[in-house]
Formats: structure tokens, C-alpha cells, sequence
DNA sequence: GTATTCCATCTTGTATACAAGACAAAGCAA
DNA sequence: TTGCTTTGTCTTGTATACAAGATGGAATAC
């Protein structure tokens, strides 16, 4: 008979590995499109190549990088096609969401909690970058609150690959502030059950965001690029 | 400046291996719940331990076995309410598909290719397990023709997971026949561009094969298991 | 008999060695 | 110059060696 057995107690160096390869993506030091090697990496991190093809392996999976046979590592470019699908598909998951929400008896904690951060007053709004996550947060405590575990999942995933331009679109101060008020309506009219209005709501805010993000995107991503360009060439 | 370059001309150990285990745990050579270590799997093999962990880190991401520290791998238990999400998940995008094709000018070709093979008299119809592929074939059509890549890729990679049980449920007759009928009408729906009856329709025909899993599935697998506590016996 | 400690064994995690093939520049022929 | 061949270097794919720690049973103490 087995016994109960430990679940990675502690990181593995290939998973801290796989978040840095990817901060390293998502900060555009590694560059859409660009190749780069195993060996690059490993000695970057002053590890061995085993847990870094382990990182990139995984990197892969999740569709940020690509391997090509015996001719090293390419960042995936950017698919502008593919972050409307993504957007498409988030709209799916948290309208699903907001459905399942506004049938409940009564709503769960964790949203009666989003209230206190999102309907606030002008003069209690922050403004910093932080929000970007309390963004995330937000979006993804609509799945949670759902329930459906799978779904919570999948859209985290599809969160994290969209992170990389939302950030861009997140300094802009009308934004934020449209941010604000679009997350205090959505919550008002899931309190209320309004399922239809709610939906509503949450569409136009992610398609919104969607637009914006495919404005600035490629203006913000050249910039991105001067960026790092200037930073190697110091 | 980069040329192209090859993408995985052919197929690695490392993928191999990986469709072998998924073959083990879907055949219950692997039992749900079982452990194994990786020097088993490359023993079994011939392989050495390399493409092998590659191979089961894939499958660890895809929800299908589970590595503890330093104590081995492990299948991952069967848990329904895990499978009850993803039927709720395809459920969700298959009916966004439905809606999505039902407001197209004209249906597309692969759409009418499905006709020929689910439209059929009584006695035109097959009654083999290879049906049970012909089925994900149909519903994967679905969500490829609706044209959302990552919507497809998601269906695709939770219709795998389902399999293990779904297949079980294919050697029903009466099933079949339902099947046959069931696709015909969902079919039927669409070409006539009436979304809401195609998706009850869909929601139906998915949610019966949720329940009829559900009811057989632990009598089957009990099945599952004895066969193969018996073939290792011998 | 029971609980505890210790140790041999087994497992994964990481580093390294080597093999097979892709790539690119140099050399060469026309 | 242009195109082809060759060859050396680089990259990933795979195998193996070693390290750190988990596990389980035997030995021990009581």
C-alpha cells in the first residue's frame, strides 16, 4: 500500500527557470520572433541545459516559444489574430461565468469582497501599475466564484497570454479610470441578478479593452523594442 | 538576419513515448491512482530517462499524471466532478460554435462533408467502435469551422481528456443509434441556420452522454481494472 | 509488543557527455 | 560573378552520471 507522498515541497530550479524565461519574454529582453539557444539561457542563469530545455518545454506548451528541430528557440511572434481569438474566448468563459453567478441564491465572499476594491469614489481610485493586477484578480474571481474548476483554468491561461499587450494599454489614465467604472456596473448588476445587463457590461469592457489594445499595440511594441535595442547597445 | 528553419521534420522519441503513455493510462495498463516511476516507463521502453520525463511533464500539464518530489509519479484518480466541468466546458464552446455558424451567410464545406456520413437510413449505418472517433471528428468540426483556433485547440485538448471515459460508454448499441440521430438533427438545425434549437439540441445530445457515463462508468471501469489485474497475472 | 532511530534503497532533480543533423561561411569551379 | 560543394561550428536530441532527499524496513531501546 503507498503512502501519501509529497507534492513539490519546494521550487524546482526549472520552474523558477520557467518564470524567468518567460519575465523575459513578457519584458521584451527576448524579443517576438527572435531565436535564441538553450546554451543562451543556461548561461544566463548560470544553470545546466536539462532544466532549462524543462522551462522551455513547458514555455512551449503554452504557446509562448517554439522549437525548431536542431535549429534552436524562436519567441512565437506576435499573432494579432490570435489575442482576438483569446479575447473571444474570455468573453465565453466569464459571460458563462456571470450566467452560473446571477442564478445563485445569493452571491459568494470573494465577490462581496471585489466591492470594496472596484466601487470606490473618485478620490480613493489608485493609479499605478499594480492595478493591472487587480484587473487580472478581478476577471478571474468572476470564474472562480462560478466554480467550474476546468474553465477557471483554462481562462487563467488565457489571461497570462493576453498579460503580455494588456500591460501596454494599463498606463493610460482614462483607461484606468473606465476601468473602474465598468468593474463596480458589472458587479452592481450581478447583485442584482441581472444576467443579461451584466453580460452585457463585461462584453463591451473586454471588447473595449480588446480595441484599445490593438491601437496601441504595435506603437507600444516598437517602443518596446527601441527599448531593449538602446539597453544592449549601453 | 534569420533564415527559416525546420520544424520537427520528424517525429522525436520524446513524442513517441508520449503517445505510448497516454496509451498505457488510456488502455488502464496504467490504473487511475497507480504510481510508477520514470525508470520504469524507460525500461519498458527502451528508452533512456530523458525523453521519457519530457514526455510525462507534457502529460503533467495536460492533467494526466502528477510528479511528487522525489517519490515517483503518479496517474492522476479519477475525479467526476473534474469530468462533469469538462462537459460543461464543451458544452460552452460548442454551442458559442453553433452560434457563430448559425450566422454565417453559407455553411462551410467541411460542414456538409459531415452530412454524408451522419445523415444516414438505418441500415447505411455503422455500429464499430471507430465511431467513437467519427464522433470527436464531429464535434471537432464544429468548433474548426466556427474559425477560433484557440477555441478549437482548448476543445480539442478537453475532448482528449473526456475520451478515457467517453469511450466506454461506445459500445452501447441503443447509444449508437442515438448518436446517428442526434448528429443528423443538430445538423439539420444549423444548415437551417436556427441556433437555438441546434444548441438545445447540442446541449441534449452532450449532457446524455455526461449522465450515461456517469451511470456506467464505475461498473466499467471496475471492468477495466479486473481485465487487467487478470493480464498481469497470467 | 511498541515506538523510535537508523540505514539501505529508490526516486526525482540536475549536470554533463556524446550523437545526429542544420546552418553558414569558405573554397572552388565554371 | 554565380552556383555548387565542402567543412567546421552550432543546436537540439538522447544517454548517462551524480546529488539530494523521500521511503520503508530492520534494528534497537524500552
Amino acid at each position: 500500500m503507498q503512502r501519501a507522498r509529497v507534492k513539490s515541497p519546494r521550487q524546482n530550479l526549472a520552474d523558477r527557470l520557467y518564470q524567468q524565461i518567460k519575465e523575459l519574454i513578457f519584458n521584451f529582453q527576448l524579443l517576438p520572433g527572435e531565436y535564441f539557444s538553450e546554451a543562451e539561457i543556461a548561461q544566463r542563469f548560470q544553470a545546466s541545459r536539462t532544466p532549462v530545455r524543462e522551462a522551455l518545454y513547458r514555455l512551449q506548451q503554452e504557446q509562448y516559444v517554439e522549437v525548431h528541430f536542431r535549429s534552436g528557440w524562436q519567441v512565437k511572434p506576435f499573432d494579432f489574430k490570435v489575442f482576438e481569438e483569446l479575447y473571444d474566448l474570455r468573453i465565453l468563459l466569464e459571460c458563462s461565468a456571470i450566467e452560473r453567478l446571477c442564478s445563485l441564491p445569493s452571491l459568494p465572499d470573494s465577490l462581496q469582497a471585489l466591492t470594496q476594491i472596484w466601487c470606490l469614489s473618485q478620490d480613493e481610485r489608485r493609479a499605478d501599475l499594480s492595478l493591472c493586477e487587480e484587473d487580472r484578480e478581478f476577471h478571474h474571481q468572476l470564474l472562480a466564484a462560478a466554480g467550474n474548476g476546468e474553465m477557471t483554468r483554462i481562462h487563467t491561461e488565457i489571461s497570462e497570454r493576453i498579460h503580455i499587450i494588456r500591460r501596454l494599454d494599463f498606463t493610460q489614465p482614462e483607461r484606468i479610470q473606465a476601468t473602474y467604472d465598468e468593474h463596480a456596473a458589472i458587479l452592481s448588476a450581478i447583485q442584482q441578478a441581472d444576467s443579461e445587463q451584466a453580460k452585457f457590461l463585461l462584453q463591451t469592457h473586454i471588447r473595449q479593452s480588446r480595441d484599445e489594445v490593438r491601437k496601441i499595440t504595435l506603437h507600444r511594441l516598437q517602443e518596446a523594442q527601441r527599448q531593449q535595442a538602446s539597453s544592449m547597445s549601453i
